[in-house]
DNA sequence: GCCTTAACTTGACGTTGACAAGATATGGGT
DNA sequence: ACCCATATCTTGTCAACGTCAAGTTAAGGC
C-alpha cells in the first residue's frame, strides 16, 4: 500500500462533529437539486461523507431522516409566512398576505413541500410535531385576529384546508389547464374573510 | 428432465388471457389490504400469478402502474359522489352532499385517495386523464347548478380545494387533536354556496 | 493513561425496478 | 391445414436501496 502524503487532506475525521444536522442538510439539498426519488439514505451519507451505515446511529429509519427534513421545512415555511405578512396594514391583509405566502413557498419549493405533508413521514419527531404546532398557531393568531376567538379553530381549519388544497391541486397539476390560476386564487383569497 | 403428470394442473396459461386489467386489480387488493408500501410490481406479479418481469411488456415502468391504479381510483370516486349526491333535494344540498360523499371516500379509502393525487404518478395515462376530467366535470355541472355559469371554473377550483385541502389535512393528521373534525366539516361545507 | 462507550466503517442479506435473452403461444395470411 | 411473425411470458441478471451485524476508531470521564 502507498502512503499517501499527508498534505491537507483533513485529519480524516473519523468522527464527524455534527453528522446528524449534516444528514438533514444534505437530504434538504438532495430534495431541492435532485426530487424526491434521489432523496435516499445512502445519498445523504454520501453527501455528507460518510459511509451509507453512518446514518443508522442518529436516524433508526429513512422515515426518521425525512421527518427531520420535513420540520426544517416546517420551520423555513413559518419563517416565510411571518416574513411575507410582516407589513401588512391590518388582520385581514395580513391573513390574505399570509395565504399568497403560503402558496408562493409551495409553488417555490415544491419539493420539500409536499413532503411535509406527505403520509409517510412519521408524526413522532419532537422538533417536527414542535414546527407544526408553531406554523398551526401563527395561523390561529392570525385567524382570531380577523374572526375574534369564538371557534377560531374550526375556521383555522377551513382557512387552512382551503389554501392546502389549492397549492397541491396546483403543484400537482390537478386542475385542468383551462382554469385560470391566478383567478382562482383570487376567488379563493376572498373567502379567508 | 422429468415429465411432469399432465394433470389439471391448469393448461399452464402462458398466457394469461388478461394480464393488464389483473394487475390492475391485484394492484389495488394490495393498497388497501398492506397500504402502499407493499405496492411494487413484483407484490402484482405475485398476486396475478405470473413472473416477477411479466408486467413489463403492460408498463414500462411502476409509475404507469400507479396511475391505472389510480385512474381506476378515480372512476370509483366519481361514481360514489353521484351515487352519494343523486336524490339531493336541490343544487345547493346537492353540492353540499357532493363535499361530504368527497370527504367519506377520502376516509374510507385513505391509500388509493392518497394515490389518486400523489405527486409521483405520472398524468400520461389516458384512462387517468379521462378519469379525472370526469371528476371535474362532475364538480363543474354541480357548482354551475348554484353560482351560474359565469366563472364556474375558478368557482369550481375554489370548492375543490377546499374540501381536497381538508380531505388531506385530515387523512395525513396533520390538524391538531384539539380541533373538532366535524364542527370544521359543517363550517367547510357553508362555504361551498 | 486507561477504558467504557459513542460514532463510524465494512460487509452482508433480502427486496426492488429494470434490462436482456430465451421460451411459448396466438392468429393472420396463404 | 400449415407456417411464421409477433405478442406475451419466463428466467436470469444487475445496481441500488434499507437494514442488520460485527469490527474499528476516537472521545471523555475516572
Amino acid at each position: 500500500m502507498l502512503e499517501l502524503p499527508m498534505t491537507k487532506t483533513r485529519p480524516k475525521n473519523y468522527h464527524h462533529g455534527d453528522l446528524r444536522e449534516a444528514l438533514i442538510k444534505a437530504g434538504r439539498l438532495i430534495l431541492e437539486e435532485q426530487g424526491i426519488a434521489a432523496l435516499t439514505l445512502r445519498a445523504c451519507a454520501r453527501k455528507a461523507g460518510v459511509s451509507h451505515a453512518a446514518p443508522q446511529h442518529h436516524f433508526a429509519t429513512v422515515a426518521e431522516l425525512l421527518a427531520e427534513i420535513a420540520a426544517s421545512g416546517f420551520e423555513d415555511f413559518v419563517a416565510a409566512l411571518d416574513k411575507g405578512s410582516a407589513n401588512a396594514p391590518g388582520p385581514r391583509e395580513r391573513l390574505k398576505a399570509m395565504g399568497r405566502s403560503y402558496i408562493a413557498f409551495a409553488h417555490a419549493n415544491t419539493a420539500i413541500y409536499k413532503l411535509m405533508f406527505a403520509a409517510e413521514v412519521p408524526l413522532k419527531s419532537e422538533r417536527l410535531q414542535f414546527s407544526m404546532k408553531a406554523a398551526w398557531n401563527q395561523l390561529v393568531v392570525a385567524v382570531a385576529a380577523v374572526h375574534g376567538s369564538e371557534n377560531v379553530e374550526a375556521t383555522a381549519a377551513r382557512v387552512w384546508s382551503l389554501v392546502h388544497g389549492f397549492s397541491m391541486l396546483t403543484t400537482t397539476r390537478r386542475l385542468p389547464p383551462t382554469v385560470d390560476q391566478d383567478d382562482a386564487l383570487e376567488a379563493l383569497l376572498q373567502q379567508l374573510d
